[in-house]
DNA sequence: TCTGGGGTCCTAGGACCC
DNA sequence: TCTGGGGTCCTAGGACCC
């Protein structure tokens, strides 16, 4: 049996829990730049606040509303993430981490009362840490997210729900939209819909296997073998190292001058790498990119990519920076603002398995070990390249981000007395 | 004024080889 | 005059997820 747990309007949870005057209340939290809503309380989305919409649209009916709005404070999100995952590793002995927000685990062989089990780790994760969860329990793993939409849309189950008995299943299965279905998206999901399936039910009825292949690929052909209780769909561990490493951001204000763009790179390639080094890994290929904003209406949208491949593999920030510096001389194009640019590290090489080139020595910088240390200890861009700093201070600060009170020592909770109580 | 960031996997089709 | 068949590898782009 598996379980999907997944955190409540995770962001916004996070939030409350340091902000209890605000539970029950419509909650959002802004992207970067405070550009979009990226997570809603329930409250919030009952106002009819969607997903990923800009801010700037929705910034009247907030306001009417009082809307208590947060910037992104992602340190916060991830601390509060491991919390709630080392909670589910003392319930199961296979979590599976899916995302910064959920998890799915096993329940191995417990057939008595999962029910009962789901709401003691429900319970548990609650006032251990103050985050709210919804479970749902299925025999495979698109089952459990259904499973999971029940959990949290029917009030009366209490955060927790089973598709463990067939007819319960068929009857539930003709509830989900098959564009709910997880692994079902926009697309694929108007593409049945013009072929009459409606629902998830008529999706796991439907008896062409070639027919679905031909119109999902494989992976859809996985999600069918899933509603019909077969598992088959194995997440990439989490703790795999990553094959890409993208680090990117939107401006604003927009640059215009390619020296305030390389500032900016030099950042983005600095966060890349060290992100490469925690994973133990090496880097054969870096790929630049620029674009201008596209909602832009007089404007040609313009956005243009370059890879840079190195002749060994390296975790040599310098050595990248470099690459990426040429790569963007290139891409730059004068009289156009860049909106987002951003770099992506891909050709990852664990660095146990080097391949020594012809010509040259494989690039593993020592330095680099005592950089991430001394930053590592004294707190990120302690030692940086001079460049960042451009960039940093040009940068606008968010306007409602909350404090990192369980990451830095600097902004802890304090708790004190008011002025008239003393 | 103002629209996020970071991943994965799959397939089709071209390049190239014998 | 006439120009095969089969395989692998790579890449761009599409689809999906949170």
């Amino acid at each position: 049996m598996i379980a999907l747990v997944d955190c409540n309007s995770f962001y916004c949870s996070c939030e409350q829990v340091f902000r209890p005057d605000l539970f029950n209340k419509p909650v959002v939290v802004l992207s970067n730049n405070d550009g979009c809503v990226i997570a809603r309380s329930k409250e919030a989305k009952a106002l009819g606040i969607p997903m990923g919409a800009p801010y700037h649209h929705y910034k009247k009916v907030m306001a009417f509303h009082n809307v208590a709005i947060f910037s992104a404070n992602f340190p916060l999100y991830a601390d509060f993430s491991s919390r709630v995952m080392a909670i589910l590793n003392r319930f199961s002995d296979a979590v599976d981490i899916y995302s910064i927000d959920e998890a799915f685990i096993q329940l191995g062989g417990l057939t008595e009362d999962v029910i009962g089990y789901a709401n003691t780790i429900r319970s548990t994760i609650l006032k251990w840490t103050g985050i709210p969860v919804s479970i749902g329990i299925a025999q495979t793993k698109v089952l459990a997210k259904c499973a999971n939409q029940f959990a949290k849309g029917l009030p009366d189950s209490g955060g927790v729900f089973a598709l463990t008995h067939p007819p319960v299943i068929d009857t539930a299965l003709k509830q989900v939209s098959v564009g709910d279905i997880w692994g079902i998206g926009r697309n694929h999901s108007a593409m049945l819909k013009r072929h009459r399936i409606h629902t998830a039910y008529d999706f796991k009825m439907h008896a062409n296997r070639q027919q679905l292949l031909k119109w999902l690929t494989k992976v859809g052909l996985q999600v069918y073998d899933e509603l019909n209780g077969l598992s088959c769909i194995n997440l990439h561990d989490m703790n795999l190292p990553r094959k890409n490493i993208q680090v990117a951001r939107s401006f604003r204000p927009e640059l215009t001058t390619i020296d305030d763009v390389q500032a900016a790179m030099a950042t983005f390639v600095t966060r890349a790498m060290e992100k490469l080094r925690a994973q133990q890994s090496l880097v054969q290929c870096i790929t630049v990119f620029v674009r201008s904003n596209p909602f832009q209406q007089h404007a040609q949208y313009y956005r243009k990519a370059l890879s840079v491949g190195f002749l060994t593999a390296t975790n040599d920030t310098f050595v990248v920076m470099k690459g990426a510096r040429m790569a963007l001389k290139r891409v730059m194009v004068s009289g156009v603002s860049i909106k987002k640019a951003g770099v992506v590290l891909s050709e990852i090489t664990d660095d146990a398995s080097i391949q020594e080139s012809l010509f040259e020595r494989s690039t593993v910088n020592p330095l680099m070990a005592v950089l991430d240390g001394i930053n590592q200890r004294y707190g990120r861009d302690t030692i940086q390249v001079a460049n960042q700093k451009r960039y940093t201070q040009k940068r606008r600060s968010p306007q409602w981000v909350s404090s990192r009170y369980t990451t830095n020592w600097e902004e802890l909770l304090t708790v004190g007395l008011k002025d008239s109580q003393i």
